[in-house]
DNA sequence: GAAATAGTGTCTATCAGACATTATGGC
DNA sequence: GCCATAATGTCTGATAGACACTATTTC
């Protein structure tokens, strides 16, 4: 490691009000990558391969390259791309992450995107690094991570939750075509909380963003399930009626 | 105006995975501070004095300073104290924006603050700055903004709006004591929209966020109105029921 | 038929919006 | 008393949660 401080020349440059700053931070872009398997909320993780935190897991990501790089969303989408090999239908922008103390080797910022993507078994990444994905056990992992990624994760972890309540995400944590108990599952094993089945029906329907699949899907037992689409990919939607402005 | 290209030293930096990148984007911070006054939603904006955009007007703000900040958000409040004088009582990451079109200059990132403060007779600033309230109407003001400011404020505003439905942030934007009927008004100044009184002071002494103030306070003409004060001023509150998970 | 799961119907307490009514000040 | 505004009371339609019931598959 070898910090290399990062100068403009002094003699050129006198303070101008309004030039671009010498000194500059490092700026980077990390992921929260969530998917759902084996029944849980899990993390892609990335073990370090060098210092400072070497051998520490950590949130995939690196910093910006300001040749390659258009913007800080197609680095999100650039570094997403590598890690996983998948377009994630989901990417947004948690919050920004900066300090003097966050990593060692000198000032840092870090915009954190969180992406949704349905599990894939093809695993994550056939690359030299170790990846893998971790369990969520309340708001966060089981072990230690590099940096502030823990209290990122937590934020992350925060962010995810709340917006279930008001928005569609969690079908992008799914496949293209899933079953309506399938996507109840989903939101009980991010809620942490069992659903009224009925209600949740209700909801999802009146919501009107699902379309139904002419096949039907079986399940280990019982009655097949009806298999539904998400009806606009890409849409924002949000949930009627869940605030209401009182209008007069 | 002058384009310093910050490279490090070739010689000494082979590419080494996880060390700090050698060219790197310029870093700034900038503000949306909003406030009410003459009934109206202002937001705070300078005359850029130097070029890119002379002339123009742009968000305040400013490039980090990696000697003097700590981290970003010091930096925020930094540059709110150097603008307003003010420590205002809110202040919320809104979001980052970067990329390389962005300014002329080059790379830039720049992660953006909303402040809500109460309207100070004071006036903005005695700076050598050209520093003014500009009325928000619609997403937008009613002149050119720099860089991308035009967008950003759009997002802020929105972000505003959409916060007012499920917190408490409005009170923000009045002095310490106010009455019912002035956060009323506030809402409907920034909804752009009546509001049922009923409902609306149901609502807020459901959230059991207010305490009366012994005094009251005689407007124009009419009944006096109660005087409130917010109960606690940091506390990040939620009303009520806007949102309810079902539970079982 | 039994078990298991999918899907529907219905009841009810609660609440947001609407609006009427009362209260309290200045003139 | 009259006006203006603050504050409260009441009614009603809509709905979230609860839960019972029906439907469809495998064994």
């Amino acid at each position: 490691m070898k910090i290399t401080p990062v100068k403009p020349d002094a003699a050129e440059s006198p303070p101008q009000p309004n030039a671009l700053p010498g000194e500059r931070a490092a700026f980077s872009v990390d992921l929260v990558i969530f998917t759902i398997r084996s029944q849980r909320l899990q993390v892609l993780l990335v073990k370090r391969a060098d210092p400072p935190f070497v051998g520490c897991w950590a949130l995939p990501g690196g910093f910006l390259d300001v040749e390659m790089d258009e913007s800080i969303e197609s680095c999100a989408l650039r570094r997403l791309v590598e890690k996983t090999g998948v377009h994630a239908p989901y990417l947004e922008q948690l919050k920004t992450y900066g300090s003097r103390e966050r990593d060692p080797r000198g000032w840092t910022a870090t915009t954190v995107y969180f992406a949704l993507m349905a599990s894939d078994p093809a695993a994550p990444g056939k690359q030299r690094e170790a990846v893998r994905w971790m369990p969520v056990q309340g708001d966060g992992v089981n072990c230690e991570l590099a940096f502030d990624h823990a209290g990122i994760l937590a934020d992350a972890v925060e962010r995810l939750r709340s917006k279930l309540e008001y928005t569609h995400i969690a079908v992008h944590l799914l496949p293209e075509e899933f079953t309506l108990p399938e996507l109840q599952r989903t939101y009980e094993i991010i809620l942490q909380q069992p659903l009224d089945k009925s209600s949740f029906r209700r909801r999802v329907t009146q919501a009107d963003m699902l379309e139904e699949v002419a096949g039907k899907l079986r399940d280990g037992c019982g009655r097949p399930a009806q298999v539904y689409r998400f009806r606009d990919y890409d849409r924002r939607t949000f949930f009627p009626r869940s605030i209401s402005r009182y209008a007069r």
